[in-house]
Formats: C-alpha cells, structure tokens, sequence
DNA sequence: AGTCCACCGGAAAACATGGCAA
DNA sequence: TTGCCATGTTTTCCGGTGGACT
C-alpha cells in the first residue's frame, strides 16, 4: 500500500525531474554568481580597497549598508573570494572568515567561527572569552597573513552584544606583529552606525559603501541571468520573469525575494506536471512562501509559546481583542490541566511580544486610563483557523 | 489636578545544562 | 575529580506610565 505511494512518486520524480530545472542552486540565496549584474561599481569600489591585501598589507576595513536583498553579502562574498583565489596563485597568504551575527550569536561564538577559518579549533564551549581571543591572536601571529573578516548582519549583533568585539576586532592590528586583519562590516540598518562608539565607527567605517535598492528592470536582469543557467530552455518566459521582477520590486527590490519567487513557482510548476512556469504559478509560490513561513513559525514554536498562542486564539475569539491578562488566566488555567507549572506573567508578557515580532499576532501596547496599561492583542481572522487547525492537539 | 489601574519592560540574579582544563 | 566558564531560560524585583475617571 504504503509502497504505491512512494512508487508512484518516485515515478513523478523521474517523469518530472529533469523538465524544467536545470540546476536549481543557482537560485538559492547561498548561491554566489560568476556575475553580479548592476553591481559594478560597488564591486569596483571594494576590490580597490582590498587589493592590497595581496601585496600583504592591511586593506581599510568598510562598511557596507542598504536593505535586505541589494547584493551586500554577496558582492562581499565575491570580491573576497576572488582575492582569495588570487592569493593562493601569487603565493600570498590571504584567508577570509564570513560569519552571519545574526546566525551565529554570541561573541563566543563568532569569534570561534573567525578562528575556525585559519585553521584554529575552538571547543563549542568551556572556554573564557578572553582565552578564546588570546587563542585566535596567537594563531594569527603565527600563521602570519591577512586575514579578511566578513562580519554580516552585525546590526543585530551590536544590539544584543554590544560593540565590545568590533571594538577589539578593530584594534587588533595593534597587537599583531606578523598578521594584519581587515574588516568587512554588512548590515541593513543605516542608522546602526550612529549607535556605535565612535571609535569603531571611524575605524570600521574608513570605507562605506551604499547599495541602493534595485528597480525592476535591475532585477528582471538578475532574474534572467540566474534563470538561463537555471532552468531549462524555453520552460520560463521573460512575462514570468519581468512579473517576479515586479512583485520584488514592489518590496523595496529585494532580489532575494525575487529569486525566491522564481525557485518556488518552478518547483510548483514542477510538481504540477507543467512543461513551463507560467505568471500563475508565480502568484502561488506568492502564497506559498507566505503561508509555509507562519506554519514553519508556529510548528517550531516551544510547548509554553504554543499554550500562549493557543489562549490568545481563545480569548480572542470571543470578544476579538485579548490583553495581557486575560491571556495569562486562560493560560494559567490550560497549563495546570496539562500538569504543568505555568510560567509568570513577566515572561508571558515577553513571549506575547516574541509572537507579535514573529507576525502571528498584532500586539499593541495601550494605555485604557483608568484600566490601566496592557498590551492589546489581536490575530488576523485568516490565521485563527491555520492556528487551530495546527494547535490542535498541543499536550 | 490628581489618582490609580494593570500592566510594561529593564536589570539582576537564580537555575539548569554542558563543557573544558588540569 | 574540582573549579571555572558560556549560554539560555525563567524568576524576582521594581520603577514607570497614559489616560479615564473623580
């Protein structure tokens, strides 16, 4: 029985693989490119300043900004990459470390993943911080090169760290004899740089790079470029890809969402058995990564984070707002039952705000006078059934 | 003009876990 | 083994607050 499924699909595998992908990699977000279309300049602009790294002297660190999907990452990415294979041609020791802050979260971390990419094995914990740092600069010392540090994301990072690491990062030159480091420092929040002590920004700013959003037609090039190695010939028109262009364009052009767009309508087409994508299939992997995205959020949720959920859904359901407090008894009350010491307010109100931050509920801070403040809670009536439906059975 | 509700949200500290080094 | 360390989650404590109500 059970086997006639896989067969079948297995069969749809074979019969469907090969029709419209070629490669689908080529449109993941990971994915570097030989070519970086309307980028030009700023890959101009970088490789200049790190050139010199080959001649093994210290490159000015930079700073790049702009919103998400403009090619940051992967402009950096490119320009170090290629250096890199330069460097190893000329002889020249040259290595670079990328570390996404965001992803990789603590100062322990990051620093152990920059220390992992000259060959120096941290262990995952036990170590003091600074023991850690006094390893990597001694690793360094003796290794002896330049080595690039590609620091993404770091607005996020800053905000729950603090600039204590880019502080030392950036004075760390000073302390190397043989090795010299450069920075590269990518984040999407332009008004992060003001925030920091104005020692790091002088010195992890001596070079800053603005990636303005990309239009339309930017990205319909992008798009196009990825699709011709991507897809198959003829299984995707320049309708379909000018329509992604424009959806992404109309979020502040992001071209990560962009290809996104375009991978997911190739995968349904795919599935659908079709022997092109077409505009259709593009407005439902609109839906699609939408709706795959909350489902994704609610399913990882932990057991309390679920039991809160659960309660503002019932609350709410009832008088269509809920506040802190209602949410609170109601949950208090479905912990017990379950046998579970129900967690304080204090945190429910925290995990209330996580909910809202991961869009699965509104929650609004308000101030109803003489009743006093609370936040004012409400759920978007098309997700309450989506919610139930997989809240269903929480124990 | 002042009161006072029903929370908010920062800070610190407790607790649990897991790991290193010697 | 013992002592130290990082990290993540939760609790404890508490000053702060916008505006309806008196």
């Amino acid at each position: 029985m059970a086997s006639d499924i896989i067969d079948e699909l297995v069969q749809n595998l074979k019969a469907t693989k090969t029709r419209i992908f070629k490669d689908r990699e080529i449109l993941h977000p990971e994915y570097v490119p030989e070519v970086l279309p309307h980028r030009e300049n700023e890959i101009k602009r970088l490789a200049e300043v790190f050139v010199v790294a080959l001649r093994g002297e210290r490159p000015s660190n930079a700073l790049l900004y702009g919103l998400t999907g403009t090619g940051k990452t992967a402009v950096a990415r490119y320009v170090v990459k290629r250096l890199v294979e330069k460097a190893s041609a000329l002889n020249v020791k040259l290595e670079q470390a990328y570390v996404n802050t965001r992803k990789v979260d603590t100062t322990y971390r990051v620093v152990a993943q920059i220390a992992s990419s000259i060959g120096l094995r941290i262990p995952p914990t036990g170590l003091a911080i600074s023991e850690v740092y006094r390893r990597y600069i001694n690793a360094l010392e003796n290794w002896g090169g330049v080595h690039i540090v590609i620091l993404d994301e770091i607005d996020y990072y800053v905000k729950r760290e603090g600039d204590d690491l880019l502080y030392k990062l950036v004075r760390v030159n000073e302390e190397l004899k043989n090795a010299r480091v450069a920075l590269i420092g990518i984040t999407n929040d332009v008004n992060f740089v003001e925030s920091l002590d104005p020692r790091v920004r002088s010195s992890l700013g001596e070079v800053e790079i603005v990636f303005p959003p990309y239009n339309a037609e930017q990205l319909f090039d992008i798009l196009k470029q990825r699709a011709e190695k991507a897809f198959y010939p003829g299984t995707v028109d320049d309708g379909v890809i000018s329509f992604c262009a424009a959806l992404a364009a109309r979020e502040h052009g992001d071209a990560r969402r962009a290809l996104d767009l375009l991978r997911v309508a190739g995968e349904i087409a795919e599935r659908e058995g079709a022997s092109k994508v077409t505009v259709e299939h593009v407005k439902k992997a609109n839906v699609e990564i939408e709706e795959g995205r909350i489902q994704q959020s609610i399913l990882s949720l932990p057991l309390h984070q679920k039991l809160v959920l659960k309660s503002i859904i019932e609350v709410a359901k009832s008088k269509g707002n809920a506040t802190t407090g209602e949410v609170y008894l109601k949950y208090s009350d479905m912990a017990r039952n379950l046998g579970f010491e129900p967690l304080t307010q204090r945190r429910v109100s925290e995990i209330i705000s996580q909910l809202d931050m991961l869009g699965l509920v509104n929650a609004t801070v308000t101030s109803r006078g003489r009743y006093g403040v609370t936040k004012v809670i409400r759920v978007k009536p098309e997700l309450v059934k989506t919610i139930e439906e997989l809240l269903k059975d929480v124990r």
